[in-house]
DNA sequence: ATGCAAGATTTGTTCGAACAAATTATGGCC
DNA sequence: GGCCATAATTTGTTCGAACAAATCTTGCAT
């Protein structure tokens, strides 16, 4: 009996509950003697129960059921966070702003920093590049002011931020949090966007945090409607 | 000379371009005799190196390098459907009509079928369950004709509809599409929303495709500003 | 009864060997 | 030279064995 019979039979006796979940399986030694194949298939079997995520195995103590059915997940998954803001390579940043600010009452409640921490704050608007178009998007970043010396390599705009963290500084991001909501632009922000006044929009908040779930920078984007979709594609997969 | 040492031997030979991409790796006797290990082992190695991304590997031929570098991705990962429209389980969908009519060009636009396909339309305004909020959000569903007959199960209003199309249909989601976008609440969704007209609002369209690509159903959500957020987290992973 | 040490059990890792399956190299034939 | 069958090469799969590492069991001493 080969590998993945020997995984299909056994995946069968799960879910018919022969070994209900939080039991035991029965031991290597006992499942090479039931299917007469050798260690080394079993445990090949095992091996593949245990990344569908039904058995959990432990040394010196076995395999115990954790669930009768293969544990399947939605996941979007991107090559690099490039793809997370859509635009992607295809867009500049004109900066308008950038300063060193404390962060206010709201600032500081937006990007989760203390207020008063002088955080440093980058702002302009996001174009197409080539055409002449309106801007796609106002953004308002703030970064963590151990990497305030980025400021001096905001030249070259078409490198996102958080990259120039990475390649400056050696961090690495391992987490990015985000958050969309819907917003009325208004006011300033709406000017530099050429936009009247009262229009809706997309509000994209991105946290980068690196290791130890340290904040490295936050972005803010205000995107008039029409102007930006976002989307995103969830695919199924089974195991982890 | 253990498998772990060997993969990092040979990962730094690769960034070092001692194999540089697109060349093959020494076969799996050379590596036993460098290393002085067995076969095993050496396997073992390679297979590291293959889930990192770093190398291919076929039979008959050998392994090539493919990357210089692990091969990192950032991924979302939920696990279930029911958290990619967040509210989950805490909310009930109140049905106000259900038609079955021939979609219209701007609907066949929106939903990806041919104009005068008489899709299943259901709609409806979904509350938090338990207190008495105003409506989270305004939703159109459009369902496949061939699930039409879900129409007589919509009467559990906890259960989503991607669901009972699995449960009664043995379908599986395969794959969502979700494309968020800035909107004007008005009109008919505003009142029923028991909004100001003119509010801004979220408008998330969700396509769930089952196997083959096909169309399952199609859900459209007007969510009023203030009143809902989409959040999501994405983690760095390495290989695949 | 309790606590601890020794032994037994069970999974983790590695070895050497053999054959299967896919690919590549070879050599003869036209 | 071009084509095709055959041989050689290389990775894929399985076997049997041995020891290591973690856990569980047993039994003894207090």
């Amino acid at each position: 009996m080969n590998a993945g019979d020997i995984a299909s039979q056994l995946r069968d006796a799960i879910q018919r509950q022969v070994y209900p979940v939080g039991a035991g399986l029965p031991t290597e030694a006992a499942l090479c003697e039931r299917f007469g194949a050798s260690r080394y298939t079993v445990r090949q079997a095992l091996g593949h129960l245990s990344k569908l995520g039904m058995i959990e195995r432990k040394q010196g103590s076995g395999s115990i059921v954790s669930a009768t059915e293969p544990q399947v997940s939605y996941a979007q998954s991107m090559g690099s966070l490039d793809e997370l803001m859509q635009y992607a390579k295809d867009t500049v940043l004109t900066v308008d702003r950038v300063r060193l600010e404390p962060a206010g009452a709201r600032t500081a409640q937006t990007i989760g920093s203390g207020v008063g921490e002088r955080w440093l704050h980058v702002s302009g608007r996001r174009h197409s590049v080539g055409r002449r178009t309106a801007p796609i998007a106002w953004t308002d970043i703030y970064i963590n002011p151990r990497f305030r010396t980025v400021e001096d390599y905001l030249d070259d705009k078409t490198v996102p931020v958080y990259r120039l963290i990475e390649e400056l500084f050696g961090e690495t991001v391992d987490q990015v949090e985000q958050d969309i909501t819907a917003t009325l632009v208004t006011g300033r922000v709406a000017e530099k966007l050429q936009l009247t006044p009262r229009q809706p929009g997309l509000r994209v908040i991105r946290r980068y945090l690196g290791h130890d779930q340290v904040v490295l920078a936050i972005a803010v984007n205000i995107h008039p409607a029409g102007r930006f979709r976002y989307s995103m594609v969830l695919n199924r997969s089974v195991g982890l």
